[in-house]
DNA sequence: CCTTTTAGGTTCAGTGAACGAACCCACAGT
DNA sequence: ACTGTGGGTTCGTTCACTGAACCTAAAAGG
C-alpha cells in the first residue's frame, strides 16, 4: 500500500492481503483478468483507469506473483498478463464481494455465474447450488444478466456479452 | 471512493461494493467491528489510523448502512458503532480474503476461527469443515494462533488474546 | 520512402486524499 | 480549580491518483 503508513502491526492476514490487493483499481484488474482480459489496452479501455496507474498495478501484481507477464509474440514484442495460481485463488473473495454488492446495492444482477457442468447458479461462496461443491474457476460460466448496461463504445464490454467461461480469453471484434 | 473518478461505468457489482468498502482502512474497520470492537477509541488504538480518517470512515459506513451508531450512555453522551445486517454480510468476503492472505503470505495463522458448535475449523468460504454448513457469524469462535505477535501496549490487542465469539464486545482491561 | 496506426508504455503538472500532530469540548472525578 | 477521558475537528505536509501529452518500435498503407 505504501502511503507512508502501511498496515503495519496489524497482526492479521486480512491486512496482509490488503497490502497486496487493497489499493484502488487493483481488485478490478484481477476481476478483469478472471473475465479473460489479458492485454494492457483491453484493461485500459475496460477499466477506464489512468494509464500510469494501470501500469503500476500490473507491475505490482506481477511482482507479487498474482499475475504473470508473458510474451505472446516476438515482433513487435507484445506481452500479456495472465493470472497465476495465487491470482486464481482470489476468485472466492471477488465472488463474495460481488454477491454482497448485488444483494445490497444492485438488486438486478449484471452478470450471472453458473456451474458449467450442471448449469445451476453459484451460491454465496462460489459453490454450486446443486452439486454443493466449490466450483473450480475454469468451470464457471459467465453470462450477461438483466441489469447489465454495456458500453457499446468499449470492445471488451461488447465481447463480454457473449456467454463464456472465466479465464477464457476475450475475443475482441475489430469493428471499431 | 470519490477521487475525482469513481468507479463509474463499471457495470459490475464488485465495483459497486468497492465504492463502499474499497477505500483504505474501511475493510479493517469492518474487520475490527466483527472482532467486537465498538468504540471510537478502541478502533483508533487498534488500527493506528489517523483520527480524521477513522472519523470519516465511521461516518461513511454509518451512512451506507454498514454500521449503526447507537448511544450507550447519556451523560456524558457516548456512542458505539455496531454492525448492521448489511455489515455482517461482509464476513464471507473478509473470511475469504483472510484465507487468501494466510495461504499465500503468512503461512502460520495469526488467528484461528472455529465453528463454536462443533469445534472444527472453517473452510475457505467460512463454512464448517465437518458440518459443511455456512456458519453464522455469531457462532464463529476466534482464538489466537501461533503466528500472532500481540502488541502489549494495545489493550484491544490484549483483549483479543482471550478466545471469544465474533461480535461479542471486547473487554478492555483497565491496567494502563 | 514517407506517413499513419497500434501496443505498450513513461513523464509531468495539478489536485485530492492520507498522515500526524495539535487543538477543542463536554463531562466526571477529586 | 484541576486533571483525565471519550470523541472528535483543524491544519500543514506529504503522497498517490488523475488526465493529458509524449515516446518508442514495429507494422501497415500508399
Amino acid at each position: 500500500m505504501a502511503l507512508g503508513k502501511d498496515y503495519a502491526k496489524q497482526e492479521c492476514s486480512i491486512a496482509r492481503a490488503l497490502e497486496v490487493v487493497g489499493e484502488r483499481w487493483t481488485l478490478l484488474v484481477v476481476r478483469d483478468a478472471l473475465y479473460g482480459v489479458r492485454r494492457y489496452n483491453d484493461f485500459l479501455v475496460h477499466l477506464g483507469a489512468p494509464r500510469a496507474v494501470l501500469a503500476a498495478r500490473l507491475q505490482a501484481l506481477t511482482a507479487e506473483g498474482v499475475l504473470e507477464k508473458r510474451r505472446y509474440q516476438q515482433s513487435p514484442p507484445r506481452d500479456e498478463y495472465v493470472l497465476t495460481e495465487r491470482g486464481l485463488a482470489l476468485w472466492p473473495t471477488l465472488c463474495a464481494l460481488g454477491v454482497w454488492g448485488r444483494e445490497h446495492y444492485d438488486t438486478t444482477p449484471m452478470r450471472i455465474f453458473r456451474h458449467a457442468g450442471c448449469g445451476s447458479g453459484l451460491g454465496r461462496y462460489g459453490e454450486c447450488r446443486t452439486c454443493g461443491i466449490a466450483v473450480p474457476v475454469a468451470d464457471v460460466e459467465m453470462l450477461p444478466g438483466p441489469g447489465l448496461d454495456p458500453d457499446p463504445a468499449d470492445p471488451v464490454s461488447r465481447a463480454l456479452l457473449r456467454p463464456k467461461r472465466l479465464l477464457e480469453p476475450v475475443i475482441i471484434d475489430q469493428a471499431s
